[in-house]
DNA sequence: AGCACGCCGACT
DNA sequence: GTCGGCGTGCTC
């Protein structure tokens, strides 16, 4: 009997592979191991065991799989039905789930290796000059990547060169596959045996008396001994005997003392933890929890609405507790890992070392073991707290989803596919297991709050901040009338200012908000109108100050800033617009002797960098954070009595049917930062249009108005959440082709859905990275059958790519696009 | 997606 | 004349 396997590979390739395996290999395997296989002329790729069979396929004869990578499947049956839905709904494949999905140190490539044929001879006259580089290099090398051929050479395609060398008989291919992932190894030392012996021990001190530095290690070493019995690494007696590593190095070489080692997680909490049941929740928090528990009694999703500092975080604390004691895990979404380091730290300190945290600036070697934990249900992954791609972990017995901050767009997973909405997405999730799911939000998206109305979600209300803090006063300013009057300093309204000088001198903080990064987003020549464009995108590039550089905020193309105009040559330069940097700068500019950070893009790089920032301010090292969106999003700083939104017309001007709900959402979370203790808080909103109904929505704190206000425009205008959208994009190097092929295809797919289809488009950045961009855009009604258009679209999309001239126009879907 | 094979311009 | 550009087709 014959066996095969369906193996699904990371790509984007709607089949699956069939390879041939024998009868112990098909004893072993089960679906979730990861097998190496060979795919196309030398590769090899990891892939997922999908299927055994015995179906020989028909049409070719199957390869046989390289190697079985794992004794236990790491995924589960619930994650691949999981998957499978996701790569249905966004209609993307089941392989670019699998590449998002697993830890990138899951997936190992080969790499082709050059070795030097050590058998052959080898007459240097034959070789050409590139071939002799690499020759001679490989006798000082055992081995070369081709990379590194590349770089010999200094060319980019080496294979016909390899290919040469190979016939020549001068060197040798080999196909190398890496495991990527190394559990890390903590060095340990300890006395060697023999000196367990007290006249061994007593000789060797005598010994030691002229190497004082070494006798000193081991006096220290004995130190460490009396304190606690556990082991010693090698870095806590270095520091205990203050001597170098040369010295340690020095006696384990002489074999006094013994080195070994212990393996370590990465990640791993220290601290003391207090019990969640000591936690009193007020009586709104508790009205909550019990309309929430309700929402869960009837399997429905509940959408938890409480104004910023109602105290969400205790009650989520509350479920978390009570998911636990059933003995289920609990996955606590957030939109962005600059709240993580907050809420990781309350978490920590109710449930201590059951927390763990899985999001992208996590090495990948840290997430491997976040997701080996889980899937062997360690006590030290109960908890998971994390970014989007938390969804993907093997939970076995998941009983709790919080999808905190729920309206947030970043939940959205805009770039590689699967583009996928992590919030619904992880309804789904919680559906799969049968557990609860919560999603909490200050001012929740029109679609939850959709949901919620339609009593598909569960609803719980908080209305009151916690500990009876009042909701900040918030006041417009107008700045039209300012800057015609001419009482504006830079960006700064007088009422600022004010407002700023006051809220100093009582030695409180400011936060204030300004939507773009950068100093001035466009640099124009003032004496012949000639802005400095991208030349890869159809934008502006942007000045940064620190730098002196302009920047493409697409393609991260740069160049340094001229001091002469490109187009006309003179100099009159004029920085138009504004960003945080220039705020940053006025700031310094009025208020000489106060400290200013910036928090932006640009400041929060590194895997700390956010941490810094956000802990700097919280110990008051600094007056005054300047910020874009990302100090809107659930920071929680005491000290804070007053928010300036710098310019709040940009964010209503976007030109998007979400701008005014996005607009009320952030305004609202800023604001919410201001005054989260006693006294009062204080906002100011700076605009040109104070009248703004979206403005007037937030100063008066009125979400349902706003809710009623933005349901009827997206009735009138078809728009979710009563409409579904799919927006298709092409792009192409070639704008004429583009244009033809956007308009096939929108003709095309007329012919089914009609007056659904509109577009083609260009969108407003229509050229980014050298590809021009269309988009598409798909309304289905919300009792349309979604598989069967799906079905229709995707049958559009073969005739599509039938048609020669149009090969290599790319195609992305985006469902539910924000 | 990679990565091969295959056909046309700019250099030794 | 070759080298190297990238356009098309296939991967079990």
């Amino acid at each position: 009997m014959e066996y095969f396997l369906d193996v699904v590979l990371p790509i984007p390739l709607e089949k699956l592979f069939t390879y041939k395996i024998t009868s112990d290999e098909a004893d072993f395997i089960q679906a979730g191991m990861r097998v190496a296989v060979p795919f196309g002329k030398s590769k090899i790729y990891t892939g997922l065991a999908y299927r055994i069979h015995e179906e020989a396929p028909q049409a070719y004869e199957a390869k046989e799989i390289f190697q079985i990578l794992d004794e236990q499947p790491v995924v589960t049956a619930i994650q691949l039905k999981h998957w499978h839905w996701l790569a249905d709904y966004y209609m993307c494949t089941l392989g670019e789930v699998i590449r998002s999905a697993l830890p990138t140190a899951f997936l190992l490539e080969s790499e082709t290796l050059v070795l030097p044929n050590k058998n052959a001879e080898v007459d240097e006259m034959e070789l050409k000059d590139d071939e002799f580089l690499v020759y001679e290099a490989l006798q000082h090398q055992s081995a070369l990547k081709i990379s590194e051929v590349c770089d010999i050479v200094d060319r980019k395609n080496v294979l016909k060169l390899i290919n040469t060398l190979v016939y020549k008989g001068v060197i040798l291919q080999k196909e190398e596959l890496y495991e990527q992932y190394k559990p890390k190894m903590v060095r340990y030392v300890k006395l060697s045996d023999q000196y367990e012996d007290e006249a061994q021990l007593a000789d060797l001190l005598n010994e030691l008396t002229r190497a004082p530095k070494q006798s000193q290690v081991v006096l220290s070493l004995f130190q460490l001994k009396a304190k606690n019995s556990k082991p010693i690494p090698i870095s806590d007696l270095e520091k205990e005997s203050g001597s170098s590593k040369a010295v340690i190095k020095a006696l384990i070489d002489k074999n006094v003392l013994e080195e070994y080692h212990i393996r370590k997680d990465r990640v791993e909490f220290e601290g003391d933890s207090e019990d969640a049941k000591t936690i009193n929740l007020n009586e709104h928090q508790a009205k909550a929890l019990e309309d929430i528990n309700q929402g869960f009694e009837e399997d429905k999703p509940v959408l938890l609405h409480g104004v910023t500092s109602a105290g969400k975080t205790e009650v989520y604390v509350k479920l978390i507790q009570k998911c636990l004691e059933e003995g289920r895990q609990a996955l606590y979404l957030l939109p962005e890992i600059a709240l993580t380091s907050q809420l990781i730290n309350r978490l920590q300190h109710y449930f201590g070392e059951q927390v763990s945290v899985y999001h992208s600036k996590y090495s990948i070697h840290e997430r491997v073991e976040v997701w080996n934990n889980v899937l062997k249900n360690e006590g030290k992954a109960q908890i998971v707290i994390g970014a989007r791609s938390s969804l993907f972990l093997p939970f076995s017995n998941l009983g709790l989803v919080v999808v905190d901050e729920e309206h947030e767009n970043s939940f959205k997973q805009f770039d590689p596919a699967p583009r996928y909405h992590a919030r619904d997405a992880a309804v789904v999730l919680a559906a799969l297991h049968k557990a609860n799911i919560i999603l909490g939000s200050a001012t929740p998206s029109i679609e939850s709050m959709y949901n919620a109305r339609t009593d598909k979600y569960g609803y719980a209300t908080i209305k009151y901040r916690y500990g009876d803090v009042l909701m900040p006063e918030i006041n417009l300013v107008d700045i039209k009338e300012a800057t015609r009057k001419k009482k504006m300093k830079g960006h700064f309204s007088e009422t600022l200012i004010k407002a700023i000088t006051e809220a100093l001198e009582e030695g409180e903080q400011i936060i204030l908000f300004q939507n773009r990064r950068g100093f001035a987003p466009v640099v124009e020549c003032t004496t012949c109108g000639h802005v400095a464009q991208c030349p890869n995108c159809d934008v502006s590039l942007t000045f940064h100050q620190h730098r002196n550089q302009l920047r493409c905020h697409y393609c991260g193309y740069h160049m340094a800033l001229q001091q002469a105009c490109l187009a006309c040559g003179s100099n009159t330069l004029d920085k138009k617009g504004f960003g945080t940097e220039q705020i940053q700068e006025e700031l310094g500019q009025l208020f000489p002797e106060i400290k200013v950070g910036r928090m932006d893009l640009d400041t929060t790089r590194g895997k700390y960098a956010y941490e810094k920032i956000i802990s700097a301010f919280e110990n008051q090292e600094m007056d005054i954070l300047v910020g874009t969106q990302m100090v809107t999003k659930g920071l929680d700083f005491r000290n804070v009595s007053l928010v300036g939104i710098m310019n709040a017309d940009s964010m209503l001007n976007f030109p998007d049917y979400r701008a005014h709900e996005r607009s009320f959402q952030m305004l609202t979370q800023v604001a919410g930062r201001a005054g989260r203790t006693q006294k009062r808080g204080k906002v100011l909103i700076q605009s040109y249009n104070p009248y703004h109904q979206i403005l007037q929505q937030v100063t008066t704190n009125n979400y349902d108005k706003m809710f009623e206000e933005q349901f009827y425009e997206r009735e009138q205008f078809k728009y979710p959440p009563l409409v579904r959208l799919i927006k298709i994009t092409l792009k192409d190097k070639d704008y004429n082709k583009l244009n033809e092929a956007s308009d096939w295809l929108a003709g095309s797919l007329r012919n089914v859905l009609g007056n659904q289809i509109l577009g083609p488009e260009y969108p407003p950045v229509a050229r980014i990275r050298r590809d021009y961009l269309k988009n598409i855009l798909i309304k289905l009604p919300r009792k349309q059958p979604l598989a069967q258009t799906k079905n229709s679209i995707k049958r559009i999309e073969k005739s599509f790519n039938a048609i020669s001239k149009y090969k290599s126009v790319r195609l992305v879907y985006n469902v539910d696009h924000i």
